[in-house]
DNA sequence: CGATTTTGACCTGCGC
DNA sequence: GCGCAGGTCAAAATCG
């Protein structure tokens, strides 16, 4: 069961974080179309802030901006992007160098692996250099270990990787998404094992990786593996009561 | 009692 | 061919 719709290429990957999308159209709200008035759009754009700012504190995140909100359509209400490495930036807990404007996150994903691999901490920094140079033997090993299961022999789908440092005495990082643990495994060269998650939800198959570097055991290494395809719960929870407020406004 | 975690076994690819 | 390492499965244990 491999069918990770998405798959190559992400379709609905919003921009600023490939794995932090909403599947199209959402399955949150459908605002009726007689939302276009400009009062009704100011108003909308204030939920929209509002409902942002909402969502922020309930995640203890730093409030977005206004430019930050991602509205798609006059027909779609999505909620804001979660742009993890900048806000981990921002609060100080991402370690490394920052994100680098126009350069893709996967290449930055590729660029923190190849600083890994140069400090010798290979053991992550290989999981996150999907798309570029790196051996892919892992990567197969792990389509074969999940064809397993199912139809083996299957064509290797590289799907979008993205891992992250950050200083934390926490090794789950909170992400607003629920995570199940499949499995945990002694790294060589580490003391700390290495944690394999699965996305609860029953149509995502998103998975991340959890490990503690060997040289500074304060840090932990995140690597995330493929695209939502549903949106983050405790944004939902948190948008849905103005979301819904905003239903009932919009009626009038 | 359902959901989640733990943990040993299993599978595959690679290097020697 | 063999051993090693990484990734996944699945049964048992644990939790809320």
């Amino acid at each position: 069961m491999e069918n990770l719709q998405g798959g190559d290429d992400e379709p609905h990957a919003l921009p600023g974080f490939p794995y932090f999308s909403m599947p199209s159209p959402p399955a949150v709200l459908d605002a009726p179309p007689s939302l276009s008035p400009d009062d009704n759009q100011h108003g909308a754009l204030a939920a929209l802030q509002q409902a942002s700012a909402a969502a922020c504190n309930s995640l203890q995140l730093p409030p977005l901006g206004p430019d930050q909100l991602a509205t798609v359509a006059p027909t779609m209400i999505l909620p804001p992007m979660v742009d993890w490495p900048s806000l981990l930036q921002q609060a100080g807990l991402m370690v490394g160098s920052p994100p680098v404007p126009g350069l893709h996150l996967h290449q930055q994903a590729a660029a923190a692996a190849q600083q890994l691999d140069q400090s010798g901490e290979n053991d992550c920094g290989e999981a996150a250099a999907g798309s570029s140079g790196g051996t892919g033997n892992k990567e197969k090993a792990r389509i074969s270990g999940a064809g397993r299961s199912s139809s083996s022999g299957k064509k290797k789908v590289s799907r979008p990787r993205f891992a992250f440092q950050t200083r934390s005495a926490n090794d789950i990082l909170d992400d607003g998404y629920r995570w199940r643990k499949y499995g945990q495994k002694a790294v060589k060269n580490s003391a700390h094992p290495r944690s394999y998650y699965r996305c609860t939800h029953h149509t995502c198959n998103v998975k991340k990786q959890v490990q503690r570097l060997a040289k500074d055991t304060s840090i932990v290494v995140t690597t995330y593996e493929g695209v939502h395809n549903h949106p983050c719960e405790k944004l939902m929870e948190a948008l849905s009561p103005i979301l819904k407020q905003l239903q009932f406004l919009s009626q009038f």
